[in-house]
DNA sequence: CCGTGATCGTTGCGTACGCAAGGACCCGAA
DNA sequence: TTCGGGTCCTTGCGTACGCAACGATCACGG
């Protein structure tokens, strides 16, 4: 009988059909909910996804402001990534800048009164674009599940103190 | 029993723990691994993810060569991306180009003997780290699971005719 | 009080990518 | 045959990003 396979895969292996499945599935489905998300935020208001990350984790912060570094953790965005991206948004009147009277090194960016209104546009879209292209496929048990398996994946992800303040809004 | 919810969340209404968990874990843990996957190649081998997706491509397919037009739809490239990128694997040697006879205006982009020792190294790699950081924390059946879950969410991801030849080996 | 090292935000530079336009070519219908 | 529309790859241009370096500031130990 030598369908038997030794369990443990050697690890260096090529992956098999079902290890296929679940990888490249994971990247594929990343990419086109992304894909999708953002055209549909950029063509109905004008907003990139990361713009309308930024927007809502400082809605979601009290006083509508976070700290540069903290916001730059909370999106996954290098530092001067983030400095340029607020350039932008400053630009537009969604955010200003605010100096930081505790910290003279640091800055808050605030939300603005019309990038509070742009924002709460853009929310219905974009969570109507996530339920549509990802929870309404699952059952709420199995997006629990899925909760789960990402806490098993991450090595911290975000790890030291995750986002400090305020993740906990949508 | 004001506890009882209604069922179908109104689909503009924040997210829910529940959701948050399943939606935004996918993100930060596909940033989170695809961030450790890049750097790990890059250190041991000088190779981007990208580039080493194509040279994967290639190499599993008929003759070590693919048509340009799909490799850019395997890779999830824009055209012009791959041109260039396959620009910079000819000037480091790792694929040549090669004119198409059958259509005069197509190219192939082909796998040198030096692009399939690269691959070849790069290869254990990082099928080490994507079974460290991804397929090891999940038994076989919750692997099938996951793959289950990515085809319920592909729109079509790579729709029409998917990744026409070559997606079959790693 | 004065260093010393770390942190914060910004800036210069290089890289990777997408879009739109262009030239070469294919194919099917008149 | 010729023509019109579509496809393939490339190129010019603009954008977004990361890294490294910088000045300003903080925290802390001597």
């Amino acid at each position: 009988m030598s369908t038997v396979e030794p369990p443990p895969s050697p690890s260096s292996a090529p992956l098999d059909e079902r290890e296929l499945r679940a990888w490249r599935g994971l990247l594929r489905a990343h990419a086109s909910m992304c894909k999708a998300l953002d055209a549909e935020l950029e063509a109905v208001h004008g907003l990139p996804l990361t713009t309308y990350e930024v927007l809502m984790y400082m809605h979601d912060a009290p006083d509508r402001k976070m700290r540069m570094c903290d916001l730059a953790d909370c999106i996954l965005l290098s530092r001067s990534g983030l400095t340029r991206l607020i350039d932008r948004l400053q630009r537009d009147g969604l955010v200003a800048r605010q100096s930081c009277t505790s910290d003279a090194r640091g800055a808050y960016a605030v939300l603005t009164e019309e990038g509070a209104k742009t924002l709460e546009a853009a929310r219905a879209t974009h969570l109507a674009g996530v339920r549509r292209l990802f929870l309404s496929r699952f059952t709420p048990a199995e997006q629990e599940l899925l909760g789960d398996a990402w806490e098993r994946v991450m090595p911290g992800a975000c790890t030291p103190g995750a986002c400090a303040g305020p993740p906990p809004g949508c």
